[in-house]
DNA sequence: ATGGTTTGTTGATTATGGTCAACATTTTCA
DNA sequence: TGAAAATGTTGACCATAATCAACAAACCAT
């Protein structure tokens, strides 16, 4: 029925067996039938465009979010107004699930540039999940994973020095990269080094200093955004918080 | 049948309905038959001794505990061998989510004195949350839970200053020590000040210094582990990063 | 195109909290 | 019970990153 492919391309329906994403995604170890069963409960609403909120801290919670394309980052807001941004979430990642605990969203999802995204009503999610146990399981480990990004964030923001931040939320990214299919040592980064400063609980001078620095060094090239790193081994020592971390091959004594 | 009874003893079983901490832990909703079969699949291993481990990093994940009495900490380590403890768990708390994403845990759980615990396999949880939708959104709502305190250190860790993180750990403290039915103002602590300062991303020192600092203007009275909170409004005020934070009421035109 | 705004960079100065060191107090255990 | 170890406190000094300020470059809207 040729009405069928006008509503498709008006949505631009992208069933989640045809994502690219489906493999990070809450579809991860379903079969063909349990996906389709997904695809029944999943909504995707117009892209969000650039500064455009997804939801306010505050706002009732009934769904939970993955990211199709572009990106966007979670923040909480202290009684003074100041803001600490929680995470940046790209293509095939979940936001939302902040507000599952309370029913209301605990922090604000803003898109960091125009960004399409499939919207899980999370009551429809939670039923289907009780009768499928791939769903299920796949949901915990994502929350799950939710958690260890929180607590390497954490690590990074107690114990490691500037530099090692920087290096560490570059590795994450090229890691990130890679998971996407794209290349480790180049990439575009969607957010301001304002962002990035806020995320690592640095000064934007901070963060502009230690790209500077990194391309003194010949570590990495960063031309606003886009960020092309040269030596991925020596960025990830620094990241690892590694001992000594040789400062360059020289072969002496 | 006797031998029950001296099974019982020995095991100090306390089923989750009997069990006082029941409203802030799994069977939070569930009805006394539900309640029950979530008993069924629940044990309770012998209690941890001071410093003893729950488990280790690397460890194949079965299970989530629940504190029973008692504290543990749960922390990372970096590649260097520095620590960094990612949360203190109290009784009622659910320690052990960590393992769900890659089926090890990935972090460090320790016993901060003799802890008693409750043991839930999670394969089997999972099931039976499948055909218990109450049990299921109540673990969903607790691992969002998670995601919210661990936000909350984030903010603290990237934005706060070192008084107004000591004052922000309190005030928690203070809260959960509500929570299990005791008094805002007076609790005992059972971490160290080393174990404080880690959490919270400040040297050992900074932190005696503020807890010096804060008895110097009379907030609260603090004797080793013991802690009673004087001015627990101040606190709150100065934890919440609020407004100028009047340093006292002096009433002055 | 062009003026204005946002974003990024660099420099000078300063403040917060870290480090090192000494000592006090409590806890542990032989 | 007493010695050793662990924990907590205080002081002096210092380093890292914040702040303030000026400017450059990119982006946007008209």
């Amino acid at each position: 029925m040729p009405s069928d492919k006008i509503i498709s391309i008006s949505n631009i329906k992208v069933a989640c067996g045809d994502c690219s994403l489906k493999s990070l995604c809450l579809p991860l170890g379903l079969n063909r039938e349990e996906m389709h069963r997904l695809d029944q409960i999943i909504k995707r609403p117009r892209p969000l465009q650039r500064e455009q909120f997804l939801y306010r801290a505050g706002d009732t919670f009934r769904s939970i979010y993955v990211v199709r394309s572009g990106s966007i980052k979670t923040y909480t807001t202290t009684k003074s107004g100041e803001q600490q941004i929680t995470g940046f979430h790209l293509p095939g990642e979940i936001v939302g699930l902040d507000g599952v605990s309370a029913d209301i969203y605990s922090c604000n999802a803003q898109a960091l540039e125009m960004t399409s995204i499939c919207q899980v009503p999370f009551n429809r999610l939670e039923e289907l999940s009780s009768s499928l146990p791939g769903l299920q399981h796949q949901l915990h480990r994502l929350m799950s994973k939710e958690l260890l990004a929180d607590h390497e964030v954490l690590l990074q923001l107690g114990k490691m020095s500037a530099e090692e931040r920087l290096a560490a939320f570059l590795v994450n990214l090229s890691n990130r990269s890679v998971q996407r299919g794209y290349s480790p040592h180049e990439f575009n980064i969607s957010m301001t080094r304002t962002d990035i400063g806020n995320y690592l609980g640095l000064a934007v001078e901070t963060i502009s200093r230690q790209f500077t620095h990194f391309q003194e060094v010949g570590l990495l090239e960063a031309a606003r955004k886009h960020i092309r790193i040269i030596d991925l081994a020596k960025l990830r020592c620094l990241a690892g918080g590694e001992a000594p971390c040789e400062s360059s091959p020289k072969v002496q004594a």
